[in-house]
DNA sequence: TAGATTGTTAATCGATTAACAATC
DNA sequence: TAGATTGTTAATCGATTAACAATC
């Protein structure tokens, strides 16, 4: 399980760009906590955890800050990425552009049918089969799974085989992989059943 | 925040299904547990907390439980569901066959230019002004959010004016929203970039 | 019956919040 | 200086795990 502080170490950032783009050189732990919906305590405490120093009166500088937290992130490299499934999801994540600013680069998609991905992506598509190979050459750490839920075990050990060692599943089950491969689940129909069992709870209030 | 026992909930369904397809009539803790990744002291408790009741050596029956978790999810009606933003990721969750099986309909797309979405999908598009209309005509209560960043924040406050009660965003912001609305985000690159941290972590030790 | 499994109560663990001293 | 803000320690809260009685 991924801890919650990173989680939210990763949101201080992109709101610290953002800060940043406006033109703001310090920021508050008041100021971020609101922008963030945390209290001010929990985004001290989360610095404090990260060793992340402000200065008492004058808050935090942001240039600082980012600095530190892009060190963390190791965002000085590039890393990067495999796709499995070239499906609905697959080719959408292909086309998005936001990997690129974040140091994060998609460099193969697989799929049983490589012919799915049309030349004018920029990524090469490949059979499955040939992850093992893509994987050494590239030294890929990070695949996501959008393949079917019947293909999904499947991939996921070839993955694993492999060499990968963070996987980002969009099909809805649970992947069973070693302790040593961490596994993040997104799945939009659960997101949308828990808001849907919430929003009526909160009606009958 | 959501409550993790409803997520778990939502998983447990998930894995019932899947055993009652394989044939299977009973379950025990333990089993459902391996399935999903968690102790078996944590499915009963879970159970126990929505009312779920097995019987003592005999595990639990598995279309018992799942009538029952159907009843708490509001299976029983269909969730209509809109959806702003037809760019990639809209038109990918557009295409997505997954909804109707899970008793999820999305009824319209809305982008500033509604022409994107072809005339073979299967649900009209709008211009994001005719929101209120749709979302009071269909009693819509669900909206996702999947357009750039910038617009992010205007489309929330449609959707919450018009009478949206619960919102899964794609966009990389945090949504300001009333509190009798739930917000739920998918971030792709956080998830990436969590799961780059985590990694990177794991092999240092 | 003996053994296995549930369901609940108590204990533990971790994460969040509160309090407050340090200090710019 | 006085006031505001950080950073840390202690207190609280909630969620998970352990223990175990009930019972099929």
């Amino acid at each position: 399980m991924i801890k919650k502080n990173i989680q939210r170490i990763i949101q201080y950032r992109m709101c610290l760009l953002r800060f940043q783009n406006l033109g703001f050189e310090r920021i508050f732990s008041y100021t971020l906590a609101q922008e963030i919906g945390v209290s001010p305590e929990q985004v001290r405490k989360d610095f404090s955890q990260f060793h992340l120093r402000g200065n008492k009166k004058a808050g935090y500088l942001i240039q600082d800050i980012l600095d530190q937290i892009n060190e963390l992130l190791h965002k000085e490299d590039i890393h990067k990425i495999i796709m499995a499934g070239l499906g609905n999801i697959g080719k959408a994540l292909i086309q998005y552009k936001g990997f690129a600013k974040r140091n994060m680069q998609l460099v193969a998609g697989f799929d049983i049918n490589p012919a799915k991905l049309k030349k004018n992506c920029r990524i090469p598509a490949f059979h499955p089969d040939k992850i093992p190979e893509v994987v050494k050459k590239e030294q890929v750490r990070i695949g996501i799974i959008a393949v079917p839920e019947q293909a999904a075990q499947e991939v996921c050990n070839i993955m694993v085989d492999a060499g990968i060692k963070g996987i980002l599943n969009f099909a809805p089950v649970i992947l069973k992989a070693p302790s040593d491969v961490v596994v993040q689940n997104i799945s939009v129909c659960a997101e949308l059943e828990a808001l849907i069992y919430v929003t009526r709870k909160n009606e009958e209030k």
